[in-house]
DNA sequence: CTGTTAGCGCTTTCAG
DNA sequence: CTGAAAGCGCTAACAG
């Protein structure tokens, strides 16, 4: 019944297309015409060998047959960054996994993850499951550094992609994310406005382009205001507790400083209130804060003078129901989907909730 | 710079090895030597090839190198039984893939999701991942069918693979689960220790293995109590709210049933509730109710006079930590973890959280 | 309607 | 140290 099995190839096929023939009695051929479904096949024929495929659990290896180019099934999810880089939230990622399956799953497209592709020796490539044959389609998390060229690679390569977020050498970059530039300048301009002249930042992913975007809204907003940009008032800070919670203080520790945009991206309330108490600060009454939010109406700290929501989650669903019409020939690459920030004031008080980080789970 | 693309086979890889031997003036197993550190390369010509694939981006193609019978690198999760049936919790899930990423994630391997497995046409087969030669492990989802011959398939098939649930007509199968039968005698001989006679059963699963678990638990209960089992006592329910408290009407509208076993598994108190409401009873007062938790400690339903704990995920990570080290051959398969469940009294009264299903969420 | 052949990109085996 | 040749399981192209 079982075929012989080579103990030197562990993970060889049980079954392969030819020991079905031999089995029916008929051509490799022909079973490769039942398998999918091709015609030139009589129907006794047909239900002979299907019911063989059927007894043995014959599954066609996918590996042979993606060698000849055919198309593929499976969706690859890469980290285009290391791990806590990219603060995955467990409702983002909840929401991600959801739509992943709306969207290909239930047409019974694999979903395939690939979390950490940086090897210990140097050659990690984020984009190695699409170059590997793996992936026909691919979604990019986390934040691209400025000399980033793989995305690049993966453009060229044609094949369908989305990152959430942008690069600046690249505009043509597919992709769905929220105009971060704008955020910050929305954010510094409402605390001019309230006659705040020296503005903390708190700013996150140093090194990589939100970062970049973020110092360039900085920069555009005091320009506007004929202030001369003060860049010694920027914290670059991380997803950290700790290191929140110290750049919030050494800022604030300068009374002269009286207001503090939250760019961090962190939503990580508890540790901004701890900076500002370690630094003797009351907010909204010493210190005016702007802090953003991917949340629509969530205020991730309640005594802050505005809130400017992010509308990452919104930007990164459209932008996976365009990817899978390019996926499926109903429109063309690249997707460019951006959504504007928006300043929101007087927002109800709510109950701060701590941030729930994917990968700090783990054990529990 | 790029190489010729055959426009017949949009996939096809960019850059083979035979593209880089020929780029770097050498043989194509000098290249396979490069790219699988093998020695035998002198260090000029590996340093020059491997600047080559650095340059160009070179990944080895996986359905070529898996033709071999290699070693896969790709974990594979799927979904024994349709979606509905599969209740996964938001902070299941979350915590099953922060687990995979601990485990697997961080050397790099992928993680595959097949979550629809189940073809329109009927060809479905949850372990067409593991057969097409994409998966070297496997973890399986859901309950299992008491006629189920797949997971025997995989088994036969020597490679590892793990199932949260067990099988009676398989007891080598790779497992790690909880001891639902006995979940189900405890909770049934606690209720009838307190007098009830009549005891109503919210049973999930029907027509699978766990179903059958609850059933037996159920008789087993009764007769050691010297009681003739009742069956229509026995109400088979679904995750969904509107069929649970119809469940629970329907056994409570009969004043002579005092007590209930809430082994819906859907952990949905709102719906119990909602069911005792329309009955015209009182949880706690007309009414004693067992009703099951996944999580120690807290209690779907406050009003129970006792609640079981099932503990499903920590048999679930645990499992897993063993299906890597059969996977790494420190240890032999198959697994097998089995927790027994714990009832327990006087539980803190908790707020009633609703159930967070995962694929509840599309669209969101 | 059915079968034969070549070759996808890689690794294994064996020769230099 | 390096390379040539065979073949993994499948599909495309072409014969019967």
């Amino acid at each position: 019944m079982t075929p012989h099995v080579n103990p030197k190839r562990p993970n060889s096929p049980l079954w392969t297309m030819e020991a079905i023939a031999r089995k029916a009695g008929v051509s490799i051929k022909t079973v490769s015409r039942v398998v999918n479904r091709e015609p030139g096949v009589s129907e006794g024929t047909r239900s002979r060998v299907a019911r063989i495929i059927e007894e043995v659990g014959y599954h066609p290896h996918m590996g042979a047959r993606s060698l000849r180019g055919a198309a593929h099934d499976c969706i690859g999810v890469t980290i285009t960054a290391p791990i806590p880089l990219v603060p995955l939230q467990e409702d983002f990622f909840v929401r991600l996994f959801s739509n992943l399956y709306r969207i290909f799953g239930e047409r019974g497209q694999y979903i395939c993850f690939d979390l950490n592709p940086y090897h210990p020796d140097g050659t990690g490539d984020y984009a190695r499951g699409l170059f590997e044959g793996r992936f026909a389609a691919c979604i990019l998390c986390g934040p691209l550094s400025p000399g980033d060229t793989t995305v690049k690679r993966i453009h060229r390569s044609g094949r369908p992609y989305l990152v959430f977020g942008r690069l600046d050498s690249m505009p043509e970059c597919s992709s769905a994310t929220v105009d971060v530039e704008s955020a910050m300048r929305i954010s510094v301009a409402h605390l001019l406005e309230r006659g705040h002249t020296r503005i903390g930042v708190l700013r996150g992913f140093h090194g990589y382009q939100p970062g970049e975007e973020r110092l360039r809204g900085y920069r555009r907003a005091l320009e506007d205001a004929g202030i001369e940009p003060k860049e010694n008032l920027i914290q670059n800070v991380t997803f950290d507790a700790q290191v929140l919670s110290a750049a919030v203080h050494r800022l604030l520790i300068n009374r002269s400083v009286t207001a503090l945009v939250d760019a961090s991206g962190a939503e990580d309330a508890a540790s901004i209130r701890e900076g500002c108490r370690r630094a003797g600060r009351i907010p909204g009454q010493d210190v005016e804060i702007v802090d953003w939010t991917y949340t629509d109406g969530a205020a991730p700290l309640n005594d802050a003078c505005a809130h400017v929501w992010l509308p990452v989650w919104q930007a990164a669903f459209d932008g996976l129901e365009e990817l899978a019409r390019w996926f499926d020939g109903e429109r063309e690459g690249p997707v460019q989907v951006l959504y504007p920030p928006v300043l929101r004031q007087n927002l109800p008080q709510a109950t701060e909730a701590p941030p729930r980080r994917l990968f700090g789970l783990a054990g529990t």
